[in-house]
DNA sequence: TAGAGCCTGGACAACGTTGTCAGATGCAGG
DNA sequence: CCTGCATCTGACAACGTTGTCCAGGCTCTA
């Protein structure tokens, strides 16, 4: 017994086998096995004495060893841009809700919206052996994940879709979405409106940015560059942009913000303005409907993408037949006020 | 070769193994494993053509096997409650860039205030031999752990401290933030305060209202039952508590509110109610500055709790000598303008 | 040129679990 | 009392990796 402990306690501290608990419970190793895992075959009485054991030595079984054994780690990966932004907390939360209903557990990490550590992270998973991976991209080339894929990596990507590999994605219509949210400002009389998003690289933003154009255009309105700012993300250059836009002899009278972030950021800076600017967001965010006027907001449904995504996942998961595809959801106009002001010329 | 393939393809799909590189570099297995490891020992050339053989098969180390020889998994859990409240975003976020810095994954769930889940997601987590925990407790009673805890699992405990075991914890000054916060609105002139928080099994709920209780009792003033409202958390319920206590014949002239949740629900019903009434709310929220008034909150650091939690956990997992301990962080006080409304008798 | 020492590479066991299969046990029926 | 069958149990190999240890070939020196 001594030597028992001397032998297990090198590693994980000093936790007990299965060969710890047959030995104490005198029984076969399998034997523990089988009652650890439900399996039948067991009378009542022995395995009153393995539980026992178990409980005494405070056995917890290693799933390390079972998933080599099995194959199957009964773990999903998450992989999005910042476990902070707001619009991620339901998203994951939904992804683990499914998760759990198919007794799995969730391991995530942030990319930061950078490509690489996307990748690291990723590949860190996929040496975990999880199951399946839902993925925002930060890149735009996956094709790392093409041994992953055809070894049985069930993959979905969320928000934004697989950059050169063909792959499930589940998406808000940005492109729908934002052309609606302008088309909403013009049909309350503004031509001069202004657009703050994030990079084009990212295809969100790039949808949103030519849903923008494409109601502009649909107007018959031309854009003028100076409305437009790309890729400024940090508050503080949306601050920039926002005023840049605002100023000069002819300053928008609306605006239309790609992301949560940035519309925040100007509803800062349209509170310290002397007129009143419309304003619509794309994406709906706590506390929109308490401001002075409302938050206009395209709205995305952050929690339904996660379902789907998880639930496409596990279908895969579970050996359905499976030919890539693109989900598409739908967006919804809230209107609160700020993107019904009229122009203020 | 063809032999190989089959063998393979019956487990993780059909994933190549280190037998199959060194088969096909011509080498012997240890061998790649130095070169996957970075190991000294190799010859360029040897670690050339290993390398072309991992391209090629698409070769990823399986981290199950690795974790069970070595004994460490360099992944650490974190059990919060909501994944989708605010609060939790840059906790977690701050909990997972420690993790990374120390290049460990971080595997989560949430226990959505229930105990027994809790419980079940924990040891799901020690199952698999997770090197680390942190854990924002549902439960109060925390003995189950002590079995993992004797076998080396870092445990440090955020926001509430454990029950009935000894260990870490890093939680905000509840007590003393409340007592602030109610004695500012006492020293802005009110009297008949109303205090609307969370069931006081939790333990934050419980020092806030201590503090709530000690800062009335500090300047004399008897609290009524009917400003109090414990327990209460979802919205509607919160709505009609807020309402109750703002109507009658003496009703209260300022607020209380125990948690973000509730600020959020009790502005909600201020913004409808026809007097002015002030409002202190736990926990800072984004957009508290742009209400109408702006709204006065004791701030915890939620992203310096993880910080120093993760750092804690880290610390025990490199060996370092360890006494359990209470991290006490200090809260500040953010006065935006609703706390500073004098009373509307 | 022989011997010592270094460097590289590989055989083997072990990590803790589960699947396979065969042995042991108990019981009923002949 | 023996056979046959069903039930329960355990020995053994395997999962894919890493640590240990030794063999063989090389360089360097005397």
């Amino acid at each position: 017994m001594a030597e028992t402990a001397r032998r297990t306690e090198k590693r994980y501290g000093n936790r007990p086998t299965m060969k710890d608990v047959a030995a104490r419970a005198g029984v076969g190793l399998k034997t523990v096995s089988r009652v650890v895992n439900g399996e039948p075959g067991v009378t009542p009485d022995t395995e009153r004495r393995v539980q026992e054991a178990i409980e005494a030595l405070g056995f917890r079984r290693n799933d390390s060893a079972r998933v080599l054994r099995k194959g199957r780690t009964a773990s999903i990966g998450l992989v999005l841009e910042d476990l902070a932004d707001p619009f991620y907390g339901p998203l994951s939360r939904a992804v683990e809700e499914i998760a759990r209903a198919h007794g799995a557990l969730l391991i995530n990490g942030s990319s930061a919206e950078d490509p690489d550590r996307e990748q690291e992270l990723v590949l860190a998973l996929c040496a975990r052996r999880v199951d399946g991976l839902v993925v925002i991209p930060a890149g735009d080339d996956h094709r790392y994940l093409e041994p992953e894929i055809k070894a049985g990596v069930a993959t979905v990507f969320v928000d934004r879709p697989a950059g050169r590999i063909d792959a499930d994605v589940v998406l808000s219509d940005s492109f729908g979405g934002a052309r609606d949210g302008v088309a909403h400002l013009i049909a309350h009389g503004h031509r001069r409106i202004g657009f703050i998003g994030d990079m084009p690289r990212i295809h969100t933003a790039a949808e949103r940015l030519r849903g923008y154009r494409t109601a502009m255009a649909d107007a018959g309105i031309p854009v003028e560059d100076s409305w437009m700012s790309l890729g400024v993300t940090d508050p503080e250059r949306v601050r920039l942009a926002a005023e840049a836009m605002l100023s000069g002899p002819a300053p928008v009278t609306a605006v239309f913000a790609g992301n949560n972030r940035v519309t925040v950021t100007v509803v800062r800076v349209l509170a310290e303005h002397h007129r009143p600017v419309a304003l619509v967001g794309f994406d709906d965010f706590e506390l929109a409907d308490l401001l002075q006027p409302g938050v206009t907001v395209v709205a995305q449904d952050a929690a339904q993408l996660g379902r789907t995504a998880a639930e496409r996942l596990f279908r895969q998961l579970d050996g359905a037949p499976h030919t890539p595809e693109r989900i598409e959801l739908p967006t919804r106009l809230i209107t609160r006020g700020s993107g019904e002001l009229p122009p203020a010329d």
